[in-house]
DNA sequence: AGCACGCCGACT
DNA sequence: GTCGGCGTGCTC
């Protein structure tokens, strides 16, 4: 039998499965999607077996070492969903393989040296390295490489290239009964007198029949463990390592809820999707609904039916360690049904949830976008939340975007998507009006809070009018309120495309990163300049090196600098800063989160990260700070991501009893996606930003795709994206548009010059063999001159 | 990606 | 004459 392998070696000229013989003792654990250990020349690596033949064009095969699988890690589903993703994105087989699984199954290599004959036939100055072990790893040779490798070829030394296991399976001693409860009575009927340890051994067991780990066992009853050790001789119970998971939430006590009663609207819009669950349809839903209209119990009720269908369920919440409240929520209503993946987790806490869900334990995966790739072979429904945030597409090969794996994997599966949000993509809403989706509404909040009143500081007229602060005079009114009030605030800084850089006031002068044409951020808490794309760090300048001037100094907003500010003007007022620095500790967030929840602060700082899931009672005063900083960055989304920021802030305010106001501080009060937030009018900007996408000829009416090449020389990076552009533009139609060559938004990055060439389009069938042959074309100044090219079929950021 | 093989410059 | 530079091509 010949198996074929996908080798783990991601370049073009492995990107192909290789045949190896299968053994015959392996025949029965070799199947398609179990990882195996191969040899490839020298070395030994990892591979993921996906198919078999007979005959094979190639002599002199090598046989597989071992499997590193007792069952396989991907299913027939999952290897047909490999093989789309390398199709879709362009990229190698392996990686798209390695996507799909916890990290914890990537192979890691170890090279080492082994003695093979007498250390007395070694050059002496060679002897100290195995005078301890006759193995030493490849690094601890040191400037003996040379010389070793000479002994290498003479058979006296020999290198080792081992394959090992990232994870260890945590594993603990677990004692369970081998008989039944008969044979049990009867043999403590027969034991001694004084047997007495035995006899509450054997009571334990009579009473609980079910394997119970050792330690806890020993704990319980105050028996030596030899007792247990001689019953397991005699054959009356039974002593296993037992794989135990490292639970995450496991000290944590989540209250049971209940299903709540819909309203009619909830009513209406969950129907056509339990009617699509139960016939077994794929179809995909928009559930389009105000922050705090309920479509999570919309979520939790569909899930439901799903379960009681027997089959499984995904829920992908962005970037989950955010929102603590939506697995409370979760785990509340589905115990330890649910498995929660996200970044927050060690990798041995990701792979035992994926390992939960491997084996059939869970029902429900609630996670971040990889979580999509969750192995359910029974799926019922797949749910993304906040359908329209970013974080969904993932920026490495390979680029996928996790809204168009769940409608391929819920085609396989014949089940609906329930894509959900109050600010839908501007592509996913154009699709709902087509009719390629079904849009279902939500168009009220629950108990009809009303939306809180919004109101817009044109801080133009604030600086007119002499305040030079950063808080307009109403947000210092409100601020003031509040805090007599005893009601709690949200500060929203928005910080993408706002970094802090020092500049000169006198000559202008920009603290740049020598490697990359980007401006240096200031960190405060190192007192260091940092290069956010290289990571080239310095201090931070007292005299500019420019023109030797004193004046050089801090631009931009920081939420240290905010929280300074807020300390001068109102020195009474607790502040919760949540950001990079305060919450990079784990679990820091969770508490910040719980501490402004149990009212230890007025109010809480902070930027993209508290926008989403915070739902606080007391909150009555949200203020946004500079609401349009990313505003001007080069990005056609630009206004979108703006609008479905300001509204999602918005929606902290008021969302119990109390009555919320917004206060919204902007330099360009007029443009349309601040005003629109204002109204949280979603209709209106979809109109309005339709058409300016249809002007420009950019999704959802044109696709695009993104081709950028880098090089550290310049000319050769542009010539060669000019010879790119050319053979783009020969080989589509009239309709498509291909822009450029132009120099990358970020021109340079790690001393590489980037250029790129845009392209869009409307229908280009043979557009990825088009990009598939330039990667080929390109392929040999990939690997001797270092040439990097990277195509995003459907890039999220233009840079 | 690694690694070996192979063909040209500066050294014992 | 040899050590070692890194260009080229292969890995079932």
């Amino acid at each position: 039998m010949i198996a074929k392998v996908i080798v783990d070696v991601p370049a073009k000229q492995t990107d192909r499965a290789f045949d190896y013989l299968v053994p015959e003792s392996l025949e029965d654990v070799i199947k398609p999607g179990v990882r195996v250990i191969v040899p490839f020349g020298p070395r030994k690596i990892q591979g993921f077996v996906v198919g078999f033949s007979d005959r094979s064009e190639f002599t002199g095969l090598k046989e597989i070492i071992e499997p590193m699988d007792l069952t396989p890690v991907l299913n027939e589903e999952l290897l047909g969903l490999g093989d789309w993703l390398t199709e879709q994105t362009l990229s190698y087989k392996i990686s798209a393989f390695q996507v799909m699984l916890p990290a914890a199954l990537k192979a890691k290599y170890e090279k080492k040296i082994m003695l093979r004959k007498s250390i007395d036939l070694l050059p002496e100055e060679l002897q100290f390295l195995f005078e301890k072990n006759d193995t030493i790893i490849w690094n601890e040779a040191g400037g003996h490489l040379a010389q070793l490798q000479k002994e290498a070829t003479k058979g006296n030394v020999e290198v080792l290239y081992e394959v090992k296991e990232r994870v260890k399976k945590k594993k603990l001693k677990h004692i369970s009964v081998k008989v039944s409860k008969e044979e049990l009575i009867t043999h403590r009927e027969q034991l001694a007198a004084n047997a007495e340890k035995q006899k509450v051994l054997i009571d334990f067991f009579i009473e609980n029949p079910k394997s119970i780990e050792q330690r806890e066992l020993l704990s319980i009853l105050d028996v030596p463990a030899t007792t247990i050790k001689s019953l397991v001789k005699k054959g009356l119970l039974l002593e296993e390592d037992l794989e135990v998971y490292r639970d995450p939430y496991e000290d944590r006590v989540f209250e049971k809820t209940q299903p709540l009663t819909l309203t009619l609207e909830q009513e209406k819009a969950i129907s056509p999707i339990l009617a699509t669950l139960e016939e077994n349809k794929q179809k995909v839903f928009l559930l389009y609904g105000v922050t705090g209209s309920g479509k999570t119990e919309i979520y939790l009720q569909s899930i439901q039916r799903a379960i009681e269908m027997g089959k499984e369920a995904i829920v992908l919440v962005p970037e989950i360690s955010l929102t603590p409240q939506m697995v409370k929520r979760f785990k509340g209503r589905f115990g330890n049904e649910v498995a929660v993946l996200h970044s927050g987790l060690s990798s041995g806490e990701k792979y035992d949830e994926w390992r939960k869900i491997e084996r059939k334990e869970v029902k429900v995966v609630v996670g971040a976008r990889s979580a999509i790739f969750a192995p359910f072979e029974n799926l019922g429904i797949i749910i993304i939340d906040e359908e329209h945030e970013t974080s969904y597409k993932q920026e490495d090969n390979p680029r996928y975007h996790a809204r168009d794996v769940a409608i391929e994997r819920a085609n396989f599966h014949q089940c609906p998507v329930i894509l959900g949000s109050a600010t839908p993509s501007l592509e996913t809403f154009a699709r709902a009006q087509k009719g390629v989706y079904e849009q279902l509404n939500l168009p009220k909040r629950m108990n009809n809070q009303a939306l809180p009143s919004v109101e817009i500081i044109d801080m133009r007229e604030e600086l007119r009018e002499g305040n030079r602060s950063m808080f307009s005079r109403a947000l210092i009114e409100g601020l003031k309120d509040r805090l007599e009030k005893k009601q709690q605030i949200v500060l929203f800084l928005n910080k993408r495309g706002h970094s802090s850089f020092v500049m000169c006031r006198d000559c202008g002068y920009v603290d740049n990163c020598p490697n990359c044409d980007i401006s240096l951020t200031y960190h405060r808490f190192s007192q260091q300049m940092k290069c956010h794309y290289c990571g080239y760090e310095s201090y931070v300048p007292s005299k500019c090196p420019e023109c030797n001037g004193e004046h050089i100094r801090y631009f931009g907003t920081g939420t240290q600098k905010v929280e300074e500010e807020l300390g001068k003007v109102l020195p009474e007022a607790r502040v919760i800063r949540m950001d990079v620095d305060t919450t990079s500790r784990k679990g820091a967030h969770e508490k910040l989160l719980n501490d402004f929840q149990d009212g230890k602060a007025d109010i809480l700082l902070g930027t993209q990260m508290i926008a989403k899931g915070l739902d606080f009672p007391n909150i009555t005063l949200v203020g946004v700070l500079s609401a349009d900083t990313m505003l001007h960055l080069p990005d056609f989304r630009s206004s979108e991501k703006t609008f479905q920021l300001l509204t999602q802030v918005s929606g902290r305010a008021g969302r119990h009893e109390l009555p919320g106001e917004v206060i919204i501080q902007t330099y360009t009060p007029e443009h349309y996606s601040v005003e629109l937030a204002a109204t949280q009018n979603f209709d209106h900007f979809f109109e309005r930003e339709m058409m300016i996408r249809r002007a420009h000829q950019y999704p959802p009416y044109y696709y695009i795709a993104l081709i950028t090449v880098s090089h550290e020389n310049v000319a050769y990076v542009a010539s060669t994206t000019d010879k790119i552009t050319k053979f783009v533009q020969s080989k589509l139609s009239k309709e498509a548009s291909v822009l450029g060559p132009v120099a990358s938004p970020i021109s340079r990055i790690k001393n590489r010059y980037r250029y790129q060439c845009l392209i869009k389009y409307k229908r280009e069938p043979d557009l990825n063999g088009t990009l598939k042959t330039i990667l080929e074309h390109y392929q040999q100044e990939t690997v001797s001159k270092g040439l990097q090219i990277s195509i995003d079929v459907n890039p999220y950021i233009l840079m």
